[in-house]
DNA sequence: CGATTTTGACCAGCGC
DNA sequence: GCGCTGGTCAAAATCG
């Protein structure tokens, strides 16, 4: 983690969360700051984005102390975690509940479609702390969803009443104890339930891939000698395993081909091209979302880039993309700004950074709290 | 040869 | 206590 400096290295991750005591104590003495303290109500009261800008935009009229505090905490979460705190999975699918034209989202960015991607956020299947459950529908071909994290399946189970097996995978990373469950749905057979649980406390491996240091530090240069493989992408059934079938990268990387399967088939593979893909084009399939936690009942349908078949992880792509043709914008929702935009942004000024992750929301989740400290 | 997957065994929780 | 079920472990196999 330690190599993983961009640019911006003051956002460097610092060893052992090395936080100084003065910092967690401000943090600690800012409650208002945090989303209302730990547990899912938090996020099945389903505030909608806008009342969370609203209440930036409150805050920011208060006084500079709470200013100061809240510029610690979001450069506090910039600094250990990249990914989306479930108030910003909340707010993006609250986005994409707001029945929004789909299509703009896709203009001014390239996304040509073939196939469908919905949102579902009226199906529940679970909402627990740091556990969430999406169905993944695959179109022909199978499009896999691949989250930019490198994923190690550790076991795989029958389940009772279903004919499909059940993966379980855990985050390569050994900082990072999120894991995930994949299995394919009794009565659909195209539609993958995967469920995450626990947070990745750090950057997706296509961050760090489509944002190279300037000067490559020895992770970088690990990635890059892990490119070619990254590159050779197949979704292994749920099921049963199937042989990798070797997808072709085009030389501008704009297109994909969909990798067949499962989510499982990212373990290991199409991380890069994962962030290329975010970038360029949606994969080749649809997505389900089950968050139950977001309120709302429309539907979200995006038609996806034909040659698609890597992705971010679904929730990143919804929080750090709620308007596809939006760049990395927090201005009204961080007060003191850029320390907010600057780590998870790309390293590069003039670099599109579609690939990072803002949080729409300056609150903090305390479950990602607690997973931290 | 290292990383990853496979797969049977083991363990814990739960209901009866 | 027993059996069932889901989740995890770990050695062997496989892959690139």
């Amino acid at each position: 983690m330690e190599e993983m400096v961009g640019e911006s290295s003051k956002y460097t991750w610092h060893d052992d969360f090395g936080f100084g005591d003065e910092l967690m104590r401000e943090l600690l003495d800012a409650p208002s700051l945090v989303a209302g303290g730990a547990g899912a109500d938090n996020y099945s009261s389903s505030p909608t984005k806008d009342v969370h800008e609203e209440e930036v935009e409150r805050r920011e009229e208060e006084v500079p102390a709470a200013r100061r505090r809240e510029s610690m905490v979001n450069k506090l979460i910039s600094t250990v975690y990249s990914g989306p705190t479930l108030s910003d999975i909340q707010s993006a699918l609250s986005f994409t509940g707001a029945g929004a034209d789909p299509q703009q989202l896709l203009d001014g960015h390239k996304y040509y479609s073939s196939s469908p991607v919905v949102f579902s956020p009226d199906k529940v299947l679970s909402k627990m702390e740091n556990k969430y459950t999406m169905k993944i529908k695959t179109c022909g071909g199978g499009g896999l969803a691949d989250d930019g994290y490198k994923w190690r399946k550790y076991g795989q189970k029958s389940i009772k009443n279903s004919p499909n097996p059940r993966s379980y995978y855990r985050c390569t990373n050994p900082r990072c104890n999120a894991k995930k469950q994949v299995e394919r749905a009794v009565d659909e057979p195209d539609t993958l339930v995967v469920t995450y649980e626990g947070l990745h406390l750090h950057y997706t491996y296509s961050h760090f891939l489509q944002h190279p240091t300037p000067a490559p530090s020895a992770a970088a240069a690990a990635a890059a000698a892990k490119k070619p493989k990254l590159h050779v992408h197949t979704a292994p059934e749920t099921t049963t395993a199937t042989s990798p079938t070797p997808s072709s990268m085009p030389p501008d990387g704009a297109v994909v081909p969909a990798s067949a399967g499962d989510s499982s088939g990212d373990s290991g593979g199409g991380h890069n091209a994962a962030g290329f893909l975010l970038e360029h084009a949606v994969p080749n399939c649809s997505y389900l979302f089950d968050g139950g936690f977001v309120g709302g009942e429309e539907q979200m349908m995006v038609t996806s880039a034909g040659g698609g078949g890597l992705l971010e992880d679904m929730v990143p792509l919804l929080v750090r993309r709620p308007s596809c043709n939006s760049v990395a914008t927090t201005a009204t929702t961080s007060s003191s700004g850029s320390p907010m935009t600057a780590p998870v942004s790309s390293p590069s000024p003039s670099t599109s950074s579609s690939v990072s992750w803002t949080p729409a929301s300056p609150y903090i989740d305390m479950a990602i709290l607690s997973n931290i400290f």
